[in-house]
DNA sequence: GCGCGTAAGTAGTCACTGTCAACAATGTAT
DNA sequence: ATACATTGTTGACAGTGACTACTTACGCGC
């Protein structure tokens, strides 16, 4: 905290600062609707001192979409197993891996599937979003040249595969699966169904 | 619109008026961000008289997402075909109409799927949210009993279909279903896979 | 007919927001 | 040392959701 009432009057790494905290707030808080100058409040900085590093609230947004896509690439590639029994096991492993950061991460996540509703298009076909994708379709590719994927346009696949687990931690994060609707084990269930649809009938 | 400057005193229907006008507001802009007080300017009242018909904002959003579900539910049934060659033309009819519902109307959509994070699973067991639900079940439910689709948990198989449905939906609402990730017919592609992964072999 | 309670609308206010321009402090290159 | 660019501060502005006190006129019981 800034309680130094001697605090120097440059801050020295504000940008980094304001990131931070504003990463803090999306954490405990459940909306991204956070104000910018409750983020400023807590980096113990006027209220105005953001605009020096950001032009708007928007900017700042877009940063923390793409520090998120670049967590989730990291969370997906360390739930990678070493040596996968399966594909299936390894569909199901990167699966859990991308709905649980979803679900730790709520506020973050939303943001990256939200930013300015419509610009959201640019956010995703950055490089670092499309290095989250590129996990998927690596394992689609490597499925087919294996043989225990249908051999279909890779891309048809990447959606079904990308929408499912999108929706099922959009679901997870509103806390939608409830067991009343979809049962105990409802991302189970799902990726099984998502696997055989993808599969070769070699199950 | 109010241009009568001997406009009465009393609205009439001023909770109507509201609830349209903000539908309105919906449907033109993208996000559900509108403000309170434009809807009253818009209805031609005070920015106070909106408060005599609902507690705050967010029973109004509450309102509107209910609405949205009656109508979602109206449109699925609509889109339901007389007499569906399979089930899998059935559920493609469904789903189909589904996203369209989304695309159609993007912040009300959202708004259905938001509203007020983690009341949302208040909104979703309502009567008028389960009413949609119901739809996805009974179609599975009678695929099961037809031999169409595999005897499995039906729970497990509605938390398939609506993760994937959901998921699209909000993909293609945000405009991420862009060729370069998904190719030319990403929902077509994910329907087929939701299908062979619920059917029971005999495509 | 008629009074009057009360639902419905108004106006004003409060604390708060995002944004901006003017100003001050600091570091840096010449 | 001195000019300058960077970074932070302060104060302002319009606009917001929410609350309050006030006013209007509808409609019910007599």
């Amino acid at each position: 905290m800034q309680d130094a009432p001697n605090r120097p009057y440059h801050h020295g790494d504000l940008r980094r600062a304001v990131i931070e905290t504003a990463l803090d707030m999306l954490r405990e808080e459940k909306g991204w609707q956070f104000t910018l100058r409750e983020v400023a409040r807590r980096a113990g900085v006027s209220h105005g001192a953001p605009y020096k590093h950001f032009p708007d609230k928007a900017a700042l947004l877009a940063e923390l979409a793409m520090i998120g896509f670049d967590r989730l690439r990291e969370q997906l590639s360390a739930a990678k197993p070493k040596a996968p029994k399966s594909l299936r096991d390894e569909i199901t492993a990167i699966a859990r891996a991308y709905v649980a950061f979803g679900t730790d991460n709520p506020a973050l996540y939303r943001l990256m599937y939200s930013a300015e509703e419509g610009k959201a298009v640019g956010l995703h076909l950055n490089e670092r979003a499309l290095a989250v994708f590129e996990v998927l379709l690596e394992i689609l590719r490597r499925g087919q040249a294996a043989g225990s994927i249908r051999k279909r346009p890779i891309e048809g696949q990447a959606a079904a595969g990308w929408g499912l687990i999108h929706g099922m931690t959009m679901l997870a994060i509103d806390g939608l699966l409830v067991s009343e609707k979809v049962g105990s084990a409802p991302l189970d269930a799902a990726l099984s169904n998502l696997v055989e649809g993808l599969g070769n009938g070699t199950r």
